[in-house]
DNA sequence: TACTTTTTAGCACGAACGTTCGTTTTTGTC
DNA sequence: GACAAAAACGAACGTTCGTGCTAAAAAGTA
């Protein structure tokens, strides 16, 4: 399918970069229709209702994701070679896609948190989709031998999710370059904190 | 000066417990005159803008922080305990004041960390004084020797805020009720992997 | 090229937005 | 109780909001 999905693509591009900054919830039909050279009802007609456009803002958002966070920390091998790629993808990754603002999809949950409905749902799902993979990753380097076997696996993810959210605030509150750097260096120190001692182990 | 300040407050009051479920930039003079029962024209001559509104909005929130979280804890003894308070009472203070919703100065901070203007600076301003006192409660943790000498204090609190901050999205996006526990083990191993040998030392 | 389907524009709607203004009610002071 | 000051109201302003329609234009297909 050709023009229709092509122009949707290009509102989405422009509806991102725009939400990065004002959030989702500051997303106005006129306004993006404004922004994309398009009149307010040929846009809408993409989407059929605001909260269709802030999901489909949010969807779009989660599979970006998966493009430059998820999928290359695959890549690396398993343990903490791969963790450590994903929380270092994670950090900057809306600076790869050239966002202007922050990560909308961690100021989306602020945004919805208190607020039931379908765009609360797919914020929570994605999180939630995120935070098990993960777990996952700690699994692994558990299994590996690298993390100790009595690590607790959803509170390392707890804490490393609170890393990046304080990098985050940080960053744009603050415009405080050093944030990056605190971040790797408290992730270093959770690892650390439950680093297996002595020689690796291997799970067979 | 009477009735004037009280209404006023009064205005607050709902405004703080509307905020605190959509956000700071949700909030609308008609919706806030309606449940106030007043008139719009009448609530707005309260501010005079709705900017000035909002900034009203977070002073509030502030001054209500600092009569929960931070004088509250400032009766406790210099060093950890104190410390300890100021991260305790912070965890909780939303419910101490019964608001609805969450944390809407962390939310705050999230909403406009993009988009410069006066609304931003309150923000940032606040966050800037409540990060120097726990730097200076840090520091006289590290004073009374319960802390390493050679602790990176801002470092300290930059992996504090991070802690309250994921406890904060964790409480409220997925309901888990046993946020505030992992915040306080985080906090907990925070504290241990900088203890003092040979200080005091906490039961495990 | 002709025809069908998809995509976009134009226009209008009712509601809510922030704001101004003049008037009325309430309050505090003598 | 009179009177000035403060507070609240009601109505209206121009805009923008999200959302329907219908018609025109563009794209895809034969």
């Amino acid at each position: 399918m050709g023009k229709g999905e092509e122009t949707r693509q290009a509102i989405l591009d422009e509806a991102l970069a725009l939400a990065s900054k004002i959030g989702i919830s500051g997303l106005s039909v006129g306004s993006l229709a404004e922004r994309t050279g398009m009149s307010k009802s040929g846009l809408f007609a993409h989407f059929g209702s605001k909260e269709e456009m802030q999901i489909a803002v949010i969807r779009e958002s989660q599979e970006r994701f998966a493009d430059v966070v998820v999928r290359p920390a695959l890549k690396e091998p398993r343990g903490l070679p791969r963790l450590r790629a994903m929380f270092g993808n994670w950090l900057g990754w809306t600076q790869k896609i050239k966002l202007p603002g922050g990560c909308l999809l961690i100021s989306a949950a602020s945004e919805f948190d208190d607020q039931p409905g379908p765009v609360r749902d797919a914020v929570a799902a994605g999180q939630k989709v995120w935070r098990d993979t993960l777990a996952h990753a700690v699994g692994m380097a558990v299994e590996a031998g690298e993390l100790r076997p009595d690590t607790d696996i959803d509170q390392f993810v707890f804490e490393m999710v609170g890393i990046v959210l304080v990098c985050q605030q940080n960053r744009r509150l603050f415009h405080d370059k050093g944030s990056d750097k605190r971040a790797f260096e408290a992730f270093d120190r959770l690892v650390r904190d439950r680093a297996a001692t002595g020689g690796k182990r291997k799970k067979e």
